[in-house]
DNA sequence: ATAAAAACAGGAATCACTACTATTGTTGTG
DNA sequence: CACAACAATAGTAGTGATTCCTGTTTTTAT
């Protein structure tokens, strides 16, 4: 019940998650997408971001940081954050989900699910400092708009 | 440096976190403590308890549903979200430190640590409705004050 | 006893996020 | 196409956990 119905600031939302790696706080996917959508409200894009996690078409991920970034990609993964850059990186890793059968060993209860992510330093933090950073995938984590062009 | 000095207050925190088997939330040791030391206020409660997170005497857990809690064992185990009644309880199981080498095996930052939960249903909120609740350990989840008998 | 500074109480401030309301946009149906 | 039903929006107020600030009180070393 409650069809959803198409809008135009959904769409720009989801477009701007998919296009990026990294993981976007709501503040940041909202100064963004402003520049396409001038006229959005930071509660539409909480809305939206609420709605399209409950649907299954991003995820929603807290790292006990105290804010909430967003995941274009769905798919099961883990994430490392940056205590250096507080950037969260995508972790290529095996399967971990044995965990759960060890939880649920010596446990009266009933495991669902779990959560893990790991902290450390992403490897362009790693690098020693002015090493090759002039080339690369130079993203800046949390971009903000560029103060001087857009608006 | 900054040398630290004795408080009753903190004392009366920390002993009244010592003797919780569950993992209370800052306000639940506010509201505790005061029947204690009528004139604590949530600031010194909350200043302590960073304090003492930060000098590992107790530790600070994040389980993603928006309040810190506060675990007076500080020994490495993990803990479960039921998602009936919110508590948290401690869960025995074996070690699985070893996630730490599968997430560095094919990473090319630094993998200092991880964070690890479950989340399901307790023991007690699995057992069916009714059973046998009248003995046990039933230590309401969130002990808030008794309303009628201390202040 | 005393002075330096750690800690405190109380309240204001912050920050991420949610809720509310009047208005606008979408969509199925005739 | 018209139009009613209602999802979605913008803008703003509200919430709740936590932190910060300030003048006062405790601790503690001397």
């Amino acid at each position: 019940m409650a069809a959803r119905k198409h809008s135009r600031q959904r769409d720009s939302i989801k477009e701007f998650l998919m296009a990026r790696q990294d993981h976007p706080t709501a503040d940041v996917i909202y100064r963004n997408v402003r520049q396409r959508s001038p006229s959005i409200s930071l509660g539409t894009v909480y809305r939206n971001l609420t709605l399209l996690a409950k649907d299954g078409e991003i995820s929603r991920l807290n790292l006990g940081d105290g804010v909430d970034r967003f995941d274009g990609d769905t798919s099961p993964h883990y994430h490392l954050l940056c205590e250096k850059c507080g950037g969260v990186v995508d972790l290529e890793m095996e399967d971990i989900s044995s965990v759960l059968e060890k939880a649920a060993a010596h446990f009266d209860g009933h495991v669902a699910g779990h959560v893990t992510y790991f902290y450390g330093t992403c490897g362009r933090c790693t690098k020693p400092a002015g090493a090759d950073l002039s080339a690369g995938t130079a993203l800046p984590e949390d971009t903000a708009l560029p103060e001087g062009s857009g608006a």
